[in-house]
DNA sequence: TACAAAAATGACTGATCGGTCATTTTTTTA
DNA sequence: TAAAAAAATGACCGATCAGTCATTTTTGTA
């Protein structure tokens, strides 16, 4: 890797998860400068302008949660195990996967009435992963895992917005009391629908 | 009411939808003034500075929130009809009770890691709705109307969950594909506990 | 190793930020 | 209605913002 391309992407991934805990409007250049020890004119050898930088930075977060998802989730053979999988990975939003929560939740709300650019990003990703996840489901049925009554895409969509949702209930209480009944109540879900 | 409390009253509803939609960092005095068409000094009359508008302004978002669901939900009388119309309350994300979407997931995931009496205000409300429920819950079962199995606590936490995972992804999409799906879920799991 | 290209520096700019305050205007009250 | 109190004004302040650029340093290459 080229020295240029080599300090683009260590200022990538000393901002990512500054921007993903003070947001995007929040976090000043004068942050990444600090955090990054470099120099403001650097920053603006690799990036045209902040946004180009925070853009950068919500695809950076975005791509280390995927990557875990799926090595996670890969982990597994069978439909079930892996649907547990996925639920166990975002099973501690004290402790999350990927630096100051889930980054979807973070830029999706930011970006909602404001950034379209990243809100669409945040789309991606959402559908995306209910495509992994219907994916799952549809091969548990084929199987004979799973009940042939099994409906993948609206089980995805619950399990997707649960685990959003319980995310933020328990960041916002300071323990994970919530998300544990979540997680227990989707592995019912699926439990009842295992053959 | 005196002159004063009455501008005060006049720029927490005009602060209150802009802090919602572009966040609180992002809300700038002359935004609010430009929304008032009050000067800079007057402001500063009526809020110490600006993270007491802010806090005033999340405030009034929460009030009007919880005033609208208490008000849908009290034109029930059945404890199946409560939930459904709290359910239906929340069934629309592109045309939200609240103008810039759903105040608890605006500002509690830009509070999360950065403004902690926020944080606690949302967490309150949390904790406020998941009472509501339960308690509607367990005078349907008291009444006879759910099954005796009917975990109260368990599904307030699930239902208020979805809702807000829902919201953001249709939200995210532009529609209520989503937001349909899970509503629909819902309804079938509260009829499932149905006598 | 010499030279060209790329990278890094930090002082600088203009705009905007939150916040102050002497002054004027409006409201309240005696 | 006149005096006192409260509210409203807008110029002003220092700090910080994103972004620029001439200069220096480092890197890659011939």
């Amino acid at each position: 890797m080229a020295k240029g391309e080599e300090t683009r992407q260590f200022i990538i991934e000393k901002a990512a998860p500054i921007f993903n805990t003070k947001g995007i409007a929040a976090t000043s250049m004068s942050d990444i400068m600090e955090a990054t020890k470099l120099s403001k004119g650097s920053m603006y050898v690799h990036f045209e302008n902040k946004e180009v930088l925070a853009c950068a930075a919500v695809d950076h977060n975005i791509k280390m949660l995927n990557s875990k998802i799926q090595n996670a989730v890969s982990q597994y053979k069978t439909s079930k195990e892996q649907l547990f999988a996925y639920i166990d990975f975002f099973s501690d939003p004290l402790q999350p996967p990927v630096y100051g929560g889930c980054p979807l939740l973070n830029f999706g709300t930011e970006a909602d009435d404001t950034n379209p650019i990243v809100k669409e990003k945040v789309n991606a990703v959402i559908r995306s992963g209910q495509h992994l996840l219907t994916g799952i489901i549809e091969k548990g049925i084929a199987n004979g895992e799973f009940k042939k009554s099994f409906v993948a895409s609206d089980f995805a969509t619950a399990l997707f917005a649960m685990l959003e949702g319980g995310h933020l209930m328990s960041r916002m209480s300071g323990n994970n009391d919530k998300m544990e009944v979540i997680c227990r109540i989707l592995k019912n879900l699926i439990d009842e629908n295992c053959l």
